[in-house]
DNA sequence: TTGACTCCAGTGCATGAGGA
DNA sequence: TCCTCATGCACTGGAGTCAA
């Protein structure tokens, strides 16, 4: 795109009075529109591509998350916010570590600071903000501290001088998210630090403690780019087990359908140990299964990333092909999910 | 309503085989 | 000898069922 911009850029019946660009947005000051329309249309022809214009409404613009107003022959900018923003962000009384919502509050008046070209118009944005934290249930009086001081940290950022402090040594860990969150991270903090010290005494230790989700994890599963693509080494599936010994192998019936978000060879191992192909085998055939068979008879069925969606799909195949190790006898010989209602 | 029980699925650790 | 991978075993936890 750089290429581009500096072939048409170079030529002055085109050139505008302003142009920034980022990855794909472009923000230009044209004369008039005729002007607008030659730059657009040499774009287009240096580059191949098909350009969409904005114009600008009373003099106002909006690039990216900045607000443009030349209204009053000087450009003022301010946060911009979409039509559709329903102002909603983490709840302020959610579970999760209060250095998130501290985040949330900090990300809102940084914004500002940085997008609000003058003190009346950070001072109105900020205005907003507290409105819409306080909505989302977060507390007025820690609102407006931590806006204090993230304001005061501004204006003295310029007069602070560097000190001589040594490395800061990072510490991660992963833990998982309970209503004991605190609890866990302060005894974390207290083990580390009773237990861990720099070997240079000016150097200081950061522990950083980080919840990951599982939607995070089943991503970097599922953007893995080594991902091994034999049945066994594959997850997030439904399967299903022919029985083809004795009479089962002429029984189409005769079959085991599971789901499983671990690896198709991890789930199979288990099965050899216990669970309804193992005793099926062990009953009627009075034989052991092996890993060879239960390898050799078992197919892959569906996949899905999602958990749900593999629950749903494992019950509608299991609803299609009815299989027979599937169905849960009890103690009257009857189907437990056929029984019907209970009276008592 | 509650506790015992069963089944299924997942995880951690140990072990052995095979290859570099 | 070391590393990787597959496998076995033990354990935990969720969900459903059943009887007291």
């Amino acid at each position: 795109m750089s290429a581009v911009e500096n072939e048409v850029l170079s030529e002055s019946r085109v050139k505008p009075n302003l142009y920034c660009r980022y990855v794909d947005d472009i923000l230009v000051e044209v004369s008039d529109m005729s002007s607008l329309q030659r730059l657009k249309a040499r774009l287009e022809e240096v580059s191949g591509l098909s350009f969409t214009v904005e114009e600008s409404v009373a003099n106002k613009i909006s690039f990216l998350d900045v607000s443009i107003d030349a209204a009053s022959g000087n450009f003022t900018t301010s946060v911009y916010r979409k039509p559709t923003d329903n102002e909603r962000c983490l709840n302020g009384g959610s579970e999760c570590p209060q250095r998130y919502k501290d985040g949330v509050v900090r990300a809102y008046v940084h914004r500002a600071l940085r997008h609000c070209s003058s003190w009346p118009l950070v001072h109105q944005e900020l205005q907003r903000i507290k409105q819409v934290l306080v909505n989302n249930d977060y507390d007025l009086t820690t609102i407006d501290q931590q806006i204090q001081s993230i304001v005061n940290n501004h204006i003295n950022k310029g007069s602070q001088t560097t000190s001589n402090e040594g490395n800061v040594i990072s510490l991660y860990y992963k833990s998982q998210m309970t209503s004991g969150y605190r609890a866990e991270e302060s005894a974390l903090k207290n083990i580390i630090r009773r237990n861990c010290k720099p070997v240079h005494p000016e150097d200081r230790i950061k522990i950083s403690i980080y919840y990951q989700s599982p939607t995070t994890t089943s991503l970097i599963m599922k953007n893995n780019m080594a991902n091994d693509k034999s049945p066994l080494k594959q997850s997030n599936l439904v399967y299903h087990f022919k029985c083809n010994k004795g009479d089962c192998a002429l029984l189409p019936s005769s079959g085991y359908i599971g789901l499983t978000t671990t690896t198709l060879s991890r789930r199979l191992t288990m099965h050899l140990q216990s669970g309804g192909p193992q005793q099926h085998t062990q009953t009627e055939h009075q034989t052991l299964l092996t890993r060879r068979e239960i390898v050799d008879n078992t197919s892959i069925l569906a996949r899905a990333s999602d958990w749900r969606r593999l629950a749903a799909l494992e019950a509608i195949m299991i609803r299609e092909k009815d299989p027979a190790i599937n169905r849960q006898i009890n103690a009257r010989g009857t189907l437990q999910l056929y029984e019907g209602r209970r009276l008592t």
